[in-house]
DNA sequence: TTGTAGGCGTTATCAC
DNA sequence: GTGATAACGCCTACAA
């Protein structure tokens, strides 16, 4: 069933039932609802790729997600895809994986799909080499691409991103204001975002007038996500001998691990240990004492990414960089 | 830069340029790597709309999540576009919302698309009232259907699902087994998966020769996801006089709110109070004590849903129905 | 092994 | 307001 075979039983030519599919003013009345209700009855549905062919567009995001499985990540994909089908666009998924070869593999394909733009999720995206980060460049050249909490200063390339930084000092700060001395950083990556929380961590010290200790900052393998893993490690620095009152996270998950490692030692939250999470996740809830934790709001994020990205493609001036300001929210793991 | 573009330079005909496109074995090797050295000095990609319309498909496949942001969907979204991409296909994700008309109508927004096929990913998807699934049938005569989690009897529907009633009555048997006497079930929703989860704590209770109490089967609204909304909940319970040993759940969040309940209490966990989950999400780690949880086997039924896809999509005869055995998963919140 | 030509189902540009 | 007709870029008989 096509345009032909409606333009045929209706009695008209294919231009007007096109002109009727795409709401032309220029149809009488009465054609239209001829045309409307033989395609009605003949339940025709216009060819979406002979129509991409035609546009050069299927009104397609490409979403390209390290991890759907992520909790975090799938709040953005949430919150993405809802936004951008509410303006016209579908969302092709592809989750990348965490190496570098997947996901400039992964991206030439939503290249060669021919989606209107791309979005890359999570700061994982930009690598600390700036030349590990060309093939993002280049990729701009074909289609804008906007980057969900990462930051770089291409053509066409569009970031979205909450100050990691400013919030992560805050959050430093907020320890030592209630009597934090010795605030363990625990972290996972030394990617874009990771350096700029480890920054707020050094700044926050700084700003209170307290030393840095390079033995308080621990970056935790990627690969060991597990909380009994996060516990145990901290119970091997314990038994090392290393000795903290406050542990500050670059992500929820982490933090669990922290409060599993107090429950380990019997130490009482947050009189014996204050605790802070990153990103605000659901799992602040599970746990007990609930996480203080950091929002780096994900949703102001997500729907400006939208935003951005409509803009473009619409052949507005865009902002290159968009950033938002966390905040911390204050729950029972800290005093 | 198209398909002409590529054969005037090479000095060849279309034909010949896309047949070296589709590695046809009958090009001469001097022709192809001409070809191909054009192509890649041209950066040429094939324009997949083209494609499409040529071959009638994009090899994409729709998933349609009713919330992404939900743990478990997110991992079985993982899992499915990791597994359909392995297999060449890429996916379009539709988040559905809970809705019955917001289903119909981005399946039918699927549809429009001309993807290869679908996948309608949880119970939610599947009505009490079996007028209200009309509308995937109606759906299946364009394409194949295939349902996570979801039963009905539909042709080219095919359903890969955990049977949940096995899995909740031995999660009972265990309870009583080791001591409880009084169970609580905690639900969140009446549909297909919800009636099988019912059926099998009545049948486990019977199994043992137990009483029903119809007190002590709770239905709690799908709209109340907090897990402190939970634990109010279960604390009202408490102080109406509702007495109960044990806590079951058709969801990991409900039993991580059961936890948050014996927490206010103070009961300690498991003596007075056995809890248990259904998922075995993430979320079983995250509170203290771990919970114990029914694990419906994610990944194999996400596996199955991308094979019996295929299978069908090539031709092959594929059975309607696969079920798989959920496993209780012991941890601490049990005896 | 290679080339020619028609078809896929739209949209868009002309005339009328 | 309506109708021919030419793109759009690829695939694939069929012919050479």
């Amino acid at each position: 069933m096509n345009i032909y075979d409606i333009s045929e039983r209706s009695g008209v030519s294919i231009a007007t039932v096109s002109r009727v599919l795409n709401n032309s003013p220029h149809v009488s009345c009465k054609t239209r609802e001829k045309v409307l209700a033989v395609m009605q009855e003949c339940g025709y549905v216009p060819n979406a790729f002979a129509r991409g062919l035609g546009l050069n567009t299927m009104k397609t995001i490409g979403l390209l997600c390290p991890n759907a499985a992520d909790p975090y990540l799938a709040q953005a994909l949430a919150y993405l895809e809802r936004a951008f089908r509410g303006h016209g666009y579908d969302c092709l998924l592809i989750c990348t994986g965490s190496n570098l070869a997947d996901r400039m593999q992964n991206l030439e394909k939503m290249k060669s799909r021919h989606v209107d733009g791309m979005v890359l999720m999570g700061s994982t995206f930009i690598e600390d080499n700036e030349k590990d980060n060309e093939y993002i460049r280049a990729a701009a050249q074909s289609m804008p691409i906007v980057l969900l909490n990462g930051s770089c200063q291409y053509e066409n390339v569009y970031c979205v991103l909450c100050d990691d930084q400013q919030a992560t000092m805050e959050a430093v700060q907020h320890l030592v204001d209630h009597g934090s001395k010795r605030i363990l950083y625990l972290h996972h990556s030394r990617n874009y975002s990771g350096q700029k929380k480890l920054a707020g961590y050094l700044s926050g010290l700084e700003s209170r007038g307290i030393a840095v200790d390079e033995n308080l900052i621990r970056l935790f393998s990627q690969n060991k996500t597990s909380v009994a893993q996060v516990r145990d490690y901290l119970l091997s620095l314990h038994q090392e001998g290393l000795n903290f009152d406050a542990v500050l996270t670059s992500e929820d998950i982490l933090a669990v691990g922290a409060v599993k490692y107090a429950h380990a030692l019997a130490l009482p939250l947050p009189e014996k240990l204050s605790i802070i999470g990153y990103n605000n996740s659901t799992i602040c809830h599970c746990c007990d004492p609930e996480l203080t934790s950091v929002d780096n709001k994900l949703q102001a994020l997500c729907d400006q990414c939208v935003a951005t990205m409509l803009g473009v493609l619409e052949g507005r001036d865009m902002p290159q960089k968009t950033v938002f300001t966390g905040e911390l929210v204050r729950r029972s793991s800290t005093r």
